[in-house]
DNA sequence: CTTAGCACTCCCAGCTTGCGAGTGCTAATG
DNA sequence: CATTAGCACTCGCAAGCTGGGAGTGCTAAG
């Protein structure tokens, strides 16, 4: 789109778009004449501004107030505008620090990346971690606790660790369950939970036939795992950077994005698109870009993760369209990163020589 | 403290009391003659209503509007005057379909029982998980992964199943794993990670002294990962039904307690004292007898719930001051004790026959 | 095309005003 | 003597008004 546009015009809705994003204030053509050297007076600004309203890329909150950048203004300015891209080093090194302590346990990890990203962007963040059921299988194993309780243990390539208890009927030896553990880590290894109840299932049936009852409830119990509404995936955190947003002051303005965020399947869904794009790419859908109406005063910016060029989850923060698209698309971008590279050390130690 | 009140006068701080529970608007002499039949008129109510406010029960926002509890109003409503104390029949049945169908995980278990109670009453709800450090030991296993990995699971009477990973120098067969693992099975069942550094580990030290480095490495880890800051313990819910509260409809009332539930720290430190008074009872902080600073406001019913007459873990709603204690007084006990229950099926069926 | 000047618009904060709700006092009542 | 009706009084709140300030659009001159 207007690509053409007249370098004096990109300048002044930068200009707009970035005092706007700092101040939140609506801005004048004055303020622009005296903060941004252009060397034009404000009249001529104003001329300027007059016509960017027209086009479309600036709107007017009332009849005599400054112009604040429109959607289409903001995505304009991400598109072509945004100067940086780059996050100060201090927040990088705060990253760092705080993944280097955290590199053992995915959920910790998981929580800490909502954590910082709320903290840097002074808006909400989520994190949706790896689902179990497209993740590959690493190793899957039995584990006797009592004579009627077996612990089925699946450790997925995105280090997840996920288990169930599974109640039997029969009592089951150490010894059995070992033998049924290196079957179904043979058979199964490499492939994912959802791919599991074809083929490969009746594979396993096959060869341990007679353990036929035990394995049709253990199945059942995985899938009945795999199957349920996505629990545990979605972390939310910095609600209370948010609210602090002037945006928000008012609760009844605030209160239909924060449930959209409580609810872990709208935010699934509403993230989706982010995570079918493949890794490596950082997605910000502005304002009314977003299809649902609880969102359309919000802005999304996003980025998977993922292990071995697959993406395994999403990262994202969420706030006012007018937001730091510029300090924040790094943010996303470089936690992003930062979180494939600990998965991808987590797994090549796990599947180790 | 003045059982002996007149009984005309607790009818009437009762009445105030309940009319501003459901209302949230200062209560009038006149509302209360008309709405509540005591049989007096509305001056004589005006006369009580001002010895009440003179002893402290009641309070008046400013010189000309009705009248609304005082903190110590409240505590002699929820001592003494409280009706009631049941739960409505829909909503227990509500809460055992939600339990019945989350029976296997816990911590499915644990954000169902925040959501419910977050639902239910319309606040803001918390609930602390079991602790690993403190929770007896059922069952330890290491599980061989890779090469260089071992995975430690652990898994206590409250039902959770905690594992790290062990990234080892020496491979280690599974076998001599399986040795270990029965060893310490023998030697640490029963009691807690906390005990564990004792007495119990050197003995265990000395049994497997051929395994000693890596015994060092593991109990290292566990230790390491008992002492961390307790995440993963608690789970807040309701935040959005307590912005709904009409007295935290300006957000710059409402932060300092949304902040104050987002440190999962303070929260535990505040919830330490409904633990300490054993299974069983509901405890009611009202308002100034909070500790905290961002409590005033606010009052919190409590009750721990455990197995096997231990507490493991307490589940608390957070409101404001003007709650329905009555209502929410069953429904955090209701739930408690469900949990408890629930956690007494799981630990007979784990340590089973 | 740019700019200075100016009238105009509109928000906002502060003030006033008129209700309505609720109180406290007083005097009358059983 | 407790209870009650009556009444003046207080106060918060919403509505209406007002002045100031910020910012615009227009026009005419450079």
């Amino acid at each position: 789109m207007a690509e053409n546009m007249a370098e004096r015009k990109k300048a002044i809705l930068r200009a707009v778009t970035d005092d706007y994003i700092t101040t939140a204030e609506p801005v004048g053509s004055r303020t622009i004449a005296r903060k941004y050297g252009l060397g034009v007076s404000s009249a001529t600004i104003r001329n300027e501004m007059a016509d960017l309203e027209e086009e479309g890329y600036l709107e007017q909150p009332h009849a005599s107030a400054g112009r604040i950048p429109s959607d289409k203004g903001y995505r304009f300015y991400v598109d072509s505008l945004m100067t940086g891209r780059y996050l100060p080093g201090f927040e990088e090194k705060r990253i760092r620090l705080e993944y280097e302590r955290r590199r053992d346990e995915i959920r910790a990890l998981i929580r800490t990346t909502a954590r910082v990203l709320g903290d840097i962007s002074q808006c909400a963040s989520v994190v949706v971690g790896p689902a179990v059921k497209t993740a590959e299988i690493r190793h899957i194993q039995l584990v006797p606790l009592s004579s009627e309780t077996v612990l089925v243990l699946v450790v997925t390539n995105a280090g997840l660790v996920e288990h169930r208890v599974l109640t039997i009927e029969h009592t089951m030896h150490s010894a059995d369950l070992d033998r049924i553990s290196r079957i179904l880590n043979s058979k199964l290894r490499g492939s994912t939970l959802a791919q599991m109840r074809g083929a490969v299932l009746r594979e396993v049936q096959a060869e341990l036939s007679a353990y036929a009852a035990f394995l049709d409830q253990m199945f059942e119990l995985l899938l009945a795992a795999m199957h349920s509404p996505d629990e545990e995936r979605v972390y939310v955190d910095g609600l209370m950077q948010l609210l602090a947003q002037p945006e928000f002051k008012d609760v009844d303005r605030a209160r239909p994005v924060l449930e959209f965020l409580e609810s872990d399947d709208l935010v699934l869904r509403a993230l989706a698109v982010a995570g079918s794009r493949g890794l490596g790419g950082t997605v910000v859908t502005i304002g009314s870009e977003n299809v649902r109406d609880e969102l359309q005063s919000c802005s999304v910016i996003s980025a998977p993760y993922g292990v071995a060029g697959k993406v395994v989850g999403t990262i994202a923060v969420v706030g006012p369209t007018r937001l730091d698209y510029s300090t924040v698309t790094a943010l996303v971008g470089y936690m992003a990163e930062g979180l494939s590279d600990i998965l991808a050390r987590l797994n090549s130690r796990e599947s180790g020589e």
